[in-house]
DNA sequence: CTGAAAGCGCTTACAG
DNA sequence: CTGAAAGCGCTTACAG
């Protein structure tokens, strides 16, 4: 019933737990015979080390941890998947801390961090001076922003205004009203503005070419697919075609393009439409969409944090992607 | 530099480290205007207590891990979502381990889940049998199996057969020719095989009442919306309406949809549809499908898991969740 | 290459 | 109510 400790092991094997101890850790001082011998035993036994004895003791953590601020978008699945595969090839393990609740941020940050001794975490998409204004630091060590800034940390990020003047620049020429569809983001939520920046490059684009956006003509909702069908509405009902749709996320374009269909408007043609993030729906379904290098990102996050991990004192670096529009049938 | 430890608290308290630690936990014998010093130290030292030390002296490890198959998709953001909310009222921390890969599995399971030292596990649509089969047991706390059953852990599931059953007996009662997709599942892939069971039920219900499916009616693909369109492009193609499908899945369905749509197949005369899961989706694009408990599930899960957290010697217990048919206009 | 020993930061009977 | 002490399972100089 009592788990097989590292005493059993030396034991079984006429060594001490020493050097039990340099085996599992990989050290070069060992007599191969003698490793050999010890492994047999680790696998006769089924003896695994204990992780909290191990960290206590000052050995290294080998799990790293990842806080997402929402799971079930196609956005952070292919974040922390193409971030896993390279942290696996590295031995590490991963755990990951969605944050589904606003009201849980501070737990996860004040308890779950902290209790989960990871040698090194990833804070993905949080605004972190507001978050470390109102929390203590929850975690000591390597720390490296995925999808949003600090000059205090590590950081990797695609340049939203660009992708925003990008489109920007497209709608700068074309006939018709123009339309914006984004999510309502408050500065101290915590969560890295990435809408309004979008928006800041967009009209950045626009008066460049002399044209003016309408307060009325920004419609901002929370992000869901409902919502962008809600602002198509609106859209639909109280100004005239051809309409220019900039839903800021391709959730929002879908709800556009379902609106659009059920009054026969054609997309394209009636309704030119750019979404944002290039979802595998969006390829299906021709709409135009900025594309983000997400895997890019998680890739290199991992190498900034394997780095930072080897020397803890480097110097802060951050690492800004771009993002391109891709053109299809919708715009 | 160094991190602060119960010695420091200890010794600018006044008092010894086993009051410390007696005030930490919440034991009731420490004398108030001693707990209201100490409180003050830690406080002003911000004082964290290390959980490794912790868990390795013998305290009890307060998160849970939940071991899911993928996420990315409605259906474990909800079941996540309800999970977390009952956790976080019992003060237990919760971390995730998503397996986005097969060839991850051997490594979380052997690798990340023994590493976490957490107090329990959620294991999510996992063929456990199978599982254990093929590895060593990952975890000896308190599992609780959800969306998946074996007599030998604490289980929680929905009826899948039945979900089937209700859409096949609506189904024998529709002219024209009928369709199934569903996703390919191997019988030793490690995951609960719910398309199976679903399509069994669906078939039972076929058959008494005389009717029954040809093979080639049965589409077989991978696990996306996409799959749904060239689903139906190939039944379009090659059978006359009325067509009725039933989509497995909701994203098989809204795949169907925009084919139908495509070739101006009116839904709900031309082509009846049934999804499966009720995700926001099929709600906004009224279609007719099968909703499963999932928050239900969650947090009986989490009732079990508490419950063997406190007795763990008590009797296994399994539980078997009603799903039922939420009737739109698709169908 | 290996053992004996000190140490990691905590918990918890035990004795008072 | 509290301290002194043993113990949790491991790591890592140190000495040989």
């Amino acid at each position: 019933m009592k788990p097989i400790t590292i005493e059993d092991v030396a034991r079984l094997s006429g060594v001490s737990r020493g050097t039990v101890s340099r085996v599992i850790n990989g050290s070069q001082n060992v007599n191969s015979e003698t490793r050999k011998r010890v492994l047999e035993v680790i696998e006769k036994l089924g003896y695994r080390p204990n992780q909290n004895a191990r960290r206590t003791a000052g050995g290294r953590s080998s799990t790293i941890g990842i806080v997402i601020p929402m799971i079930g978008t196609e956005f952070y699945e292919r974040l922390i998947k193409s971030m896993e595969e390279k942290l696996r090839a590295q031995w590490y393990a991963m755990m990951l801390f969605p944050v589904l609740k606003r009201d849980w941020l501070s737990k996860v940050m004040m308890h779950d961090i902290p209790n989960s001794e990871a040698a090194g975490m990833f804070l993905c998409s949080f605004d972190i001076e507001h978050l470390f204004s109102s929390f203590r630091k929850p975690f000591e060590g390597p720390t490296v922003l995925v999808d949003s800034y600090s000059p205090l940390y590590d950081s990797i990020y695609i340049d939203n205004e660009l992708g925003g003047y990008l489109v920007g620049r497209k709608f700068s020429q074309l006939e018709g009203s123009t339309h914006v569809i984004m999510m309502q983001e408050s500065i101290d939520s915590g969560f890295w503005p990435v809408f309004n920046s979008r928006f800041k490059g967009f009209q950045k684009a626009l008066l460049e070419s002399g044209k003016s956006l309408p307060q009325r003509n920004v419609h901002s909702y929370d992000f869901s697919w409902s919502a962008g069908a809600l602002a198509a509405r609106d859209i639909f009902d109280n100004d005239r075609p051809p309409f220019n749709i900039f839903a800021m996320s391709d959730l929002y374009a879908f709800g556009v393009m379902r609106e659009a269909q059920l009054r026969g408007l054609r997309i394209g043609r009636d309704v030119k439409l750019v979404g944002y993030d290039d979802q595998s729906l969006a390829r299906d379904w021709g709409i135009t969409t900025v594309r983000q290098p997400i895997e890019q990102m998680g890739e290199k996050a991992v190498n900034m944090m394997l780095q930072r991990l080897e020397r803890p004192g480097k110097e802060v670096e951050s690492l800004c992607l771009k993002p391109e529009m891709v053109e299809r049938e919708s715009a």
